[in-house]
DNA sequence: TCCAAATACGTAACCGATTGCATTAATTTT
DNA sequence: AAAATTAATGCAATCGGTTACGTATTTGGA
């Protein structure tokens, strides 16, 4: 009994090389590593010739050999605080695009708001040697030490709405200030004079930036600012119910609650609508990101609209072409990109 | 003018080897080779020396030149629909952990539900050679030959949630039907009798399960099964709304809807109510997966618990296991975590 | 005391693609 | 027609760890 015709190339065993294509072919493996790659000096008969013997005997490459003699691993790392938000799945829905695009692969892993986890994903990815590294900080980071290897080595880092400020890397992120302010200013604008800021507890220019915005309107009106105006959380929905208790308590109670993020609001509002506040009448409620939960709730949320998949794309786009042209061109250091302001019935009083 | 002493160590350039230590320490690549992963043949003077030399020396593995060698590259590859819920984030948030622990990478992409996408990643995967891969399959996923490259060169493959009936690769799932003849039993017994059930427009057995098992329920208690009892949706919140947009033109309209996700029951309940329709009263809602919004909505949402931490740690422990020990065990071919079933507001007629 | 086994380490051949530097052949220029 | 380009390909070193096999030294047992 012998062994079936295909039994050739359906061995498991054997990876193809290009050894194993310039034998078949009577060239060298230079010629190989060339054609495949369509080098100009390869003659178009050749490199056809390698190509379709490399299909034939289904070669794929051995990026671990190729990695080792490039010192480039066509990889990279993605740090997020957390993955189950629709803001960061469409942020990485937009890297994905850019890097497959690029022949780049994506390691993303999320830091669960730590910096003991960041600092563990940091380290990991630096040593399986990323070309680059893609950050979201979070709520614990207040330096970037831990990432101090990157930069040190030259491996490029780009931060994305969680920067941190430094000429070292660039920033990819919106204007927060600016949409703190609108967003504070449409509520004041539908007559709201007690507004309360929920916002993170953390020292993040993202969160700072958007209660810097928040008091600016309210100094702008003639509004004042306390300690009782604020409301420090981790911005979860259950911190939202937390948030709402508080607020229940206030006395008097404000007539306007702007949320850091769409969750805090939503978990802020359901509390509320369960005590029999009426929103917006009581009550007007404001988030940030336009998560689809906002358009669902009822009443409709008041947002702001984030570019979640154009951050994402530029993000890469800027890592990579860093990578690509090697020039170490700190050119952009901050790409500011539009946020909106969507306002929905949870913030209209006035019709 | 001379370098400053620390001029040798801040050289950024020049990766130290495992030769720049065997140099130093006047010894063998081979012996530092080992002594760094602690072989029990090298003394311990000599592995203590090794490891205090590297620290000093700033040394980091080449992986690259490992996994060549090796053939392999620590590295698991892992594909989802989407990485927006609550669910998913809780799974891979325990494949990190269990891939941490057991010095294994993550890459992790997403199909947002097409084949074509998920072909894409999986091909990707599998040229940068990973050494095994996590898989929940996409709406439109009907087969696996996509996949077939992995079986072909036994690289091990872990289905969870989405899995495909094959005994080539093992499982990790709940057990469908009876969660959805659990919640639909309930539903039976809080008095409902037209029952509705919102499903995914695909053949996966995680959908068509839940569905069997309502059915079952359904049969059980002598209700009608009919074409208008499922509404086959993609499960969004946005589907929710079209659901209940089609519930609400229905004479006589439903006094339950299963949904077979929250986020397609929270868009349904919402615009339910925003029709003016009493929840439980008028008609009793229930989900599944107990996403935190589940218990924010009001009423509180009646869901199935998930345990997604747990899904993600034992896929992934799962798929290590094959790998570690070489032994091509097909002992376990499906793995059936428990479910549970959470009565709450959205679905209690009866108090 | 002598041999066997254990201990501790070195040698050198891999793993597979890449690339600077030839070399040869074909074309163009002068 | 000789010289100078250009095109097409080969040679061989290199990237850095790993590991089968070999050697030297020490320990243990009879």
């Amino acid at each position: 009994m012998r062994k079936p015709i295909w039994a050739f190339d359906m061995n498991q065993d054997k990876e193809v090389t290009i050894y194993d294509i310039a034998a078949r072919l009577n060239i060298s493996p230079a010629t190989v590593s060339r054609g495949l790659k369509n080098y100009r000096h390869i003659s178009k008969n050749t490199t056809k010739k390698i190509h379709e013997a490399a299909k034939e005997m289904g070669y794929r490459s051995n990026s671990f050999a190729s990695n080792l003699r490039t010192k480039r691993s066509n990889t990279l790392g993605v740090i997020v605080p957390r993955l189950n938000s629709y803001f960061m799945s469409g942020v990485l829905a937009g890297m994905e695009n850019v890097a497959q695009d690029a022949g780049y692969n994506l390691i993303i892993s999320q830091s669960l708001e730590t910096l003991k986890k960041e600092t563990a994903n940091a380290d990991t990815m630096f040593n399986s040697r990323v070309d680059g590294l893609l950050v979201s900080l979070s709520y614990d980071t207040k330096n970037i030490n831990h990432l101090q290897q990157y930069i040190n080595k030259k491996v490029p880092l780009v931060f994305f709405d969680r920067v941190f400020e430094t000429d070292q890397c660039t920033s990819i992120v919106i204007d927060n200030v600016k949409a703190g302010y609108e967003i504070t200013k449409h509520l004041i604008e539908q007559g709201c004079k007690r507004i309360v800021h929920i916002t993170a507890k953390t020292e993040l220019a993202t969160y700072t930036d958007r209660l810097e915005g928040f008091k600016q309107a309210l100094l702008e009106a003639g509004l004042p600012f306390t300690k009782d105006s604020i409301i420090n959380t981790n911005l979860s929905e259950n911190d939202g119910i937390t948030a709402a208790e508080i607020i229940l308590k206030m006395n008097p109670m404000p007539d306007a609650v702007f949320a850091a993020n769409d969750s805090a609001a939503v978990g802020c509002m359901a509390k509320l609508i369960q005590e029999g506040i009426k929103i917006p009448g009581d009550i007007a409620v404001a988030g940030f990101n336009n998560d689809p939960i906002s358009r669902i709730i009822q009443p409709n949320l008041t947002t702001i609209n984030y570019p979640a998949y154009d951050m994402g794309q530029l993000a890469a786009k800027s890592l990579i072409d860093h990578l690509d042209k090697q020039t170490s061109i700190h050119t952009t250091n901050s790409i500011i990109l539009k946020s909106e302001l969507i306002i929905r019935a949870s913030s209209q009083k006035t019709n």
